[in-house]
DNA sequence: AACTATTTATAAGA
DNA sequence: TTCTTATAAATAGTT
């Protein structure tokens, strides 16, 4: 949309190029922001800038239910597959510290071969899942400190209202006191 | 963009939410096309149905080069942070097993408020850096399997074909043969 | 699933 | 970069 049909093609032009991709960046997080909101779903989008810029989206207060969503599925997706190695003694999946023992040792070594496509998925989805209870974990401290600021915002707030009570206090004083001079000014 | 402004808020007529999300989810999706191809640069695109179901888009053949620019950002990022614990006794950045180890062990214990924001952001960039090298180890997988499972029909291609020049073959044969006869046949 | 009246996004220009 | 504006594109409500 714009004065003329853009082809959908790299833009060549170095500054041009620079320009739309602030533009459209914008419009992509609105965009993901405006669906999130309207149908109420969970959204994420990111993107990399080339000059290693991260710009990212997503929709707040909704990470634990993605985290359970995701959880419930892997639950679920849980049957058919030749993967019971990967899982503890106890029949449960692996805590996140026995997986990631697994992914070191298994991904440096030169014998990635032993684990099937199968088994990187699911370990994949198990580093999501710690991804995610990561990510919970940031936003909450993140949001808890922010809130902790917002009080404290409150509450210097309030001592400048107080404050400011206190000196229109003293102006309405002032003021009257003028009146009652002109008045025995006037009287004289 | 309608016949009306949408505020935007959740839409509470059921039906209408559909609609809309079906609609703004393959705008998205297409947005985030757009971006990637105009500006070159690397765009995922993921969003959760209520429902459970995972649409997502992610600019293809770039894994590796988001994890390249991942690492080398990681290792570029590293200074001014008070995050020592978090490393090796060698300064190296954490192996996934030292990571994982941490993640199990600092996130079930209720001792996380040890943790700030920083480290978890840190632990957060290593887990994804992980999740890369596991998707990037299963792309290679799978394309490798595919590419082996194309030489097989590669290979089955030529034998049929070699099968099809022996049948081929007997056909012309056979015909020779019928033509011989017939000479013979007009001969007599 | 199509259709359109409108709104929104944005390409080019200043 | 930021603002403006003409135009393309997306989409809300309708059929």
């Amino acid at each position: 949309m714009g004065r003329k049909k853009l082809e959908i093609k790299r833009i060549e032009d170095n500054s041009a190029r620079m320009v739309c991709f602030s533009k459209r960046r914008n419009g992509l997080i609105k965009k993901a922001k405006e669906l999130s909101v309207l149908c109420d779903v969970d959204v994420a989008a990111i993107i990399f800038s080339k000059r290693g810029k991260l710009y990212q989206y997503c929709s707040a207060d909704s990470i634990s239910q993605v985290l359970q969503e995701y959880k419930s599925r892997i639950e679920s997706e849980n049957d058919g597959c030749d993967t019971e190695d990967l899982y503890s003694k106890n029949g449960d999946y692996l805590t996140y510290g026995e997986l990631l023992k697994t992914v070191g040792s298994e991904l440096k070594e030169p014998r990635v071969e032993k684990l099937s496509v199968a088994d990187l998925g699911l370990m994949q989805k198990q580093l999501e899942t710690a991804l995610m209870e990561i990510r919970l974990t940031k936003t909450k401290m993140m949001t808890d400190a922010q809130s902790s600021l917002q009080e404290k915002e409150k509450m210097l707030e309030e001592e400048k209202k107080n404050f400011n009570e206190i000196v229109e206090g003293n102006k309405c004083a002032k003021k009257k006191k003028v009146v009652i001079d002109l008045n025995i000014a006037a009287d004289g």
